[in-house]
RNA sequence: GGGGGAGUGGCGAAACCGGCAGACGCAGCGGACUUAAAAUCCGCAGCCCGCAAGGGCGUGGGGGUUCGAGUCCCCCCUUCCCCA
């Protein structure tokens, strides 16, 4: 069977109607009985029946240039789903309804003519998965096989066009042999390196873990308490990129809030960096500062906690200085830099010489503090404090009773430092000496030129981004391609022994000494570099490493040779349309743009950015219910009473309250159940149909059955329950042109809804696209007889992105032999989409008071004279000011 | 604390550039068919006053611009998500 058509191309050849009936029905899976035949709606005999079949013909399949089947003719389109970490719980119908959103686009653009790729896969390595092997005993890489299994069966079942030919999995070899691949590239160019770093130590897990795996000093998995300890880590140089991170945001389409929320991530700032000698300690103390215009009025600085300026305090200081950074070393970022929190911090009893000053100038040594709202990991870990004019400067100055000098004059009418404020914003320099009288940019751009002059400053941009810590003390990851060789060197294993395969380890528990589990794999970490004995590295890749590069792999997963073929990549990339949740709005989506940077600058890709298109989908919730002590009741153990809600069988009041799907909540709702029950097509109808796929909203079991009865309707359109034919008569043969009568009342309808249907895949709003196709169907049933089959057909293709199974059903009896995958998409015909009269709403002074219809040309004092004669008695005794007219909305006479 | 959304009937929502607020559906009510029920079909349905014709009010609240505001501007309230 030919898998695909021109895109131009009509409906393939009818079959007589006098062909037994087995043959209107797809053969399908060889092995499987013929459904029993049947003319009531089944889904779930005819859905069945069509996957089995897509499988067969492999109908999704998109193959590669140079491929059998490859049509360079046609244009390409990559429609990206977020892969799924693929967790013991399966899938919810929340995780669908983005799944069901690619596939209604990627369905469309096939039929469109375009070469679709549309893949999926497991983001299997990570955390979580070693979680939850360790808490079910089961091994990690059986309990990902078996995950993946259900995930894959609960995405075949909804009807998913993926080629699943190109799944993926991140934590097998073929495919992380090349996620160590690439980060042998990023190693070569120096940008992997192991630091000493201050890291988020959890005693509970035995593991380091990234600042976004810690919420308020407690662990995001498992909420135990962690601490800061400095550990030798490897860390990815994601700072080199950090300006074109920025930039290249402008040429994407995605959302703006998403830029906004990178931005901010990226924290650019500019300013100065500026020297202070530390008084009697032969050091110099660096400081960051976005206002080196303030400089004269800096009277104390402030180092953090961490800073290891403070091995140099005076031991009349040492005993509170020491007790200070103990105590801060407990506290979480949040809680020291909090603005509301009231400043802690201890003198440390060293001086600091304000570069401002000449020498010996009193003005000019100011105190040096320890305080923990600076952040050692910010700047560099020490400020100077311009209390003046900056708030938490301020708000420390005046708890310690330290000199607040004005140094920038606000602008007429702000207030300043003469009405007691701290004024943070941009003036004119005072008390400045050389850069006195100027406006703040300019006295940014002095001061930095004088510190230069003189050696003890230069313009400098900072980023609040910072590296990426990139290894963890966990089993379940990439082991790093990495060797230490006796004399002390690391080196990385040659490509040719790649992958670097995880051990088998019976017992793959963290060490309790927090040594990576796989140092325990003796066997596995000792090995040999050219007769020189060496040693693996143990720690493996953090769970975002797989996901950094999938999109790449999709373009071409089976190659052994390499990670992708230039070919195909070219071919592929980059990404049209990427749709997930806008939780990845920055870790994942900064993390897998720094990546392809860095393939881009080695000339593996050929586009800067990966991801043309980003679209996020929002967050479907569902009803909770709680008893009047605040205990969860399961939804399953609910019933509608009236207006309340009760346990089942009794008459205990719950509340219902809207959540987010938890299993915590007792309120996830399964795809299967829901297909079992009403079939796949009704859930994909329903869930394009609940709101624009953008938006939050509430699952609701109830009006699941507006969606059902909208299928059977349309099914009941087509075919006669109560006879044995495939088609209703009306639909054998097309009715000849022109159209006239209820047939073009239909024929109207129908090209409204299709113009409509079009229209919702702009801002994938698929609910106006299906409330599209229910007015249509509205029209068409009460007048049934005059529905054609040039109609049926047309409403069977627009009908198939949203319930693919039906539509092929119905294409199938009306006698094509061909699967509608492949097209054609109907396009609307403009003639029928232009009505002869229009209504015109009548206005008198901007009130709703009459409507008329006239000829969609009539000139307007026709249309004036219709609309005084419909306004009655409202105009009476008025007389009418002026005219205001909308051709084809409304007219509208302002009286005196 | 910072950032981003969202507030429209009993519920999910629609309304393109400022132009009939509530399309489409759920739940509800009435009717037809049925011995009955389910299913199906037809009809009603924002709120208030009114027997009715009709009128008034209405898109979280308050102001503003405009012939006309759910939509634009200013202030405020509530709520969800993300980050620290």
């Amino acid at each position: 069977m030919g898998r695909r058509g021109s895109p131009c191309a009509g409906p393939a050849g009818s079959l007589s109607w006098a062909a037994p009936r087995s043959e209107w029905f797809v053969e399908g899976g060889a092995k499987q009985d013929p459904s029993p035949v049947t003319n009531v709606y089944d889904p779930a005999s005819i859905e069945p029946r069509w996957q089995a079949h897509w499988e067969a013909e492999q109908t999704f399949r998109a193959p590669n240039p140079g491929e059998r089947d490859f049509d360079p003719a046609r244009p390409k389109y990559y429609v990206l789903d977020m892969f799924p970490y693929p967790s013991g719980s399966g899938l919810h119908v929340g995780h669908a309804v983005g799944y069901i959103g690619t596939d209604v686009v990627a369905r469309k653009k096939r039929m469109e003519g375009c070469n679709v790729l549309h893949p999926m896969g497991w983001d299997a390595f990570g955390l979580p998965a070693e979680q939850y092997a360790i808490q079910t005993g089961v091994q990690p890489a059986e309990a990902t096989r078996i995950n993946t299994d259900n995930f894959r069966r609960q995405l075949k079942k909804i009807g998913l066009s993926y080629d699943w030919a190109r799944e993926v999995n991140t934590s097998e070899p073929s495919y992380y042999r090349w996620t160590q691949w690439i980060f042998k590239r990023l190693y070569e160019k120096g940008l992997a390196y192991q630091a000493e770093v201050p890291v988020w130590w959890c005693e509970e897990l035995k593991t380091v873990l990234a600042n976004e795996e810690v919420i308020n000093g407690r662990s995001e998995r498992g909420n135990y308490p962690c601490v800061r300890r400095p550990l030798k880590q490897w860390m990815l140089k994601i700072t080199a990129y950090a300006e074109r991170l920025l930039e290249d945001l402008d040429g994407i389409d995605w959302p703006e809030s998403i830029k906004i929320q990178q931005r901010e991530w990226i924290g650019k700032s500019e300013g100065a960096e500026i020297e202070f000698a530390v008084e009697g300690a032969g050091e110099k103390l660096v400081v960051f500062t976005t206002r080196p215009d303030t400089l004269w009025g800096a009277t104390f600085m402030v180092v953090a906690p961490e800073h290891k300026l403070l091995a140099k305090v005076p031991a009349a200081q040492r005993a509170a200085v020491d007790a200070y950074v103990k105590a801060a070393a407990s506290k979480s970022e949040l809680e020291r830099t909090e603005l509301a929190k009231d400043k802690t911090g201890v003198f440390t009893g060293l001086f600091a010489h304000n570069p401002a000053f000449e020498a010996g100038d009193p003005r000019g040594r100011i105190p040096i503090w320890v305080a923990d709202y600076v952040l050692i990991s910010y700047g560099t870990g020490a400020i100077m404090s311009v209390p003046g004019h900056d708030e938490r400067d301020y708000e420390f100055a005046r708890k310690f009773g330290l000199e607040v000098r004005e140094v920038v004059k606000p602008p007429q009418g702000e207030k300043g430092f003469a009405e007691g404020a701290c004024f943070t914003g941009e003036g004119t320099a005072v008390n400045s000496g050389p850069v006195d009288g100027l406006a703040t940019p300019q006295a940014k751009k002095k001061a930095i030129e004088l510190l230069a002059q003189r050696g003890v400053g230069k313009a400098r941009t900072t980023y609040k981004l910072r590296d990426w810590l990139f290894s963890r003390q966990r089993y379940w990851g990439e082991p790093f391609p990495l060797l230490h060789l006796e004399d002390g060197r690391t080196i990385a294993v040659d490509d040719e022994a790649l992958p670097i395969t995880l051990p088998f380890m019976e017992d793959f528990k963290p060490s309790a000494d927090g040594s990576a589990p796989l140092a325990r794999a003796k066997d596995w970490v000792i090995t040999s570099h050219k007769g020189q004995p060496a040693r693996r590295d143990t720690d493996t890749m953090p769970g975002w490493a797989g996901s950094c590069w999938y999109w790449l792999r999709f373009m071409d997963p089976r190659n052994d040779r390499e990670p992708w073929s230039r070919a195909a990549e070219q071919y592929w990339g980059p990404v049209d349309l990427y749709v997930g949740g806008a939780a990845h709005a920055v870790m994942h989506l900064l993390y897998a743009r720094f990546w392809h940077k860095v393939l881009f600058d080695l000339g593996l890709v050929h586009t800067k950015e990966p991801f043309q298109k980003l679209f996020n989908q929002g967050l479907i919730t569902a009803f909770a219910y709680q008893d009047s002590g605040g205990r969860l009741v399961a939804s399953d153990e609910v019933e509608a009473r009236g207006q309340d809600y009760v346990r089942r069988g009794s008459s205990e009041k719950l509340e219902q309250i809207v959540t987010k799907m938890a299993k915590s909540l007792k309120n996830v709702v399964n795809p299967d159940d829901v297909i079992a029950e009403h079939g796949a097509d009704t859930l994909r109808v329903y869930e394009s149909f609940m709101g624009p796929l953008a938006d939050s909203k509430p699952w609701n079991p109830r009006d699941i059955t507006g969606s059902k009865r909208f299928l059977e309707r349309v099914w009941r359109l087509f075919v006669d329950p109560d006879a044995q034919d495939p088609v209703r008569p009306n639909l054998r043969v097309d009715q000849q042109a022109p159209l006239a009568g209820e047939t073009e009342t239909i024929e109207r309808a129908l090209n409204r809804a299709i113009a409509r249907v079009d229209d919702s895949f702009k801002a994938f709003n698929f609910n106006t696209a299906i409330a599209a196709l229910m007015e249509l169907v509205n029209v068409i049933s009460k007048r049934p007889e005059a529905f054609t089959r040039g109609q049926a057909e047309r409403f069977a293709l627009v009908l198939a992105p949203f319930a693919p199974h039906m539509a092929e059903e119905l294409w199938r009896r009306l006698g094509n032999t061909r699967s509608l995958a492949h097209g054609p998409w109907p396009k609307p015909i403009a003639a029928f989409l232009v009505d002869d009269v229009v209504e015109i709403v009548v206005q008198v002074g901007g009130k709703m008071r009459g409507k008329v219809g006239v000829p969609k040309d009539a000139p307007q004092d026709a249309v004036e004279a219709a609309a005084r004669e419909a306004a009655g008695s409202w105009l009476e005794g008025k007389s009418v000011a002026k005219v205001v007219y909308v051709p084809g909305r409304l007219i509208n006479l302002i009286t005196k």
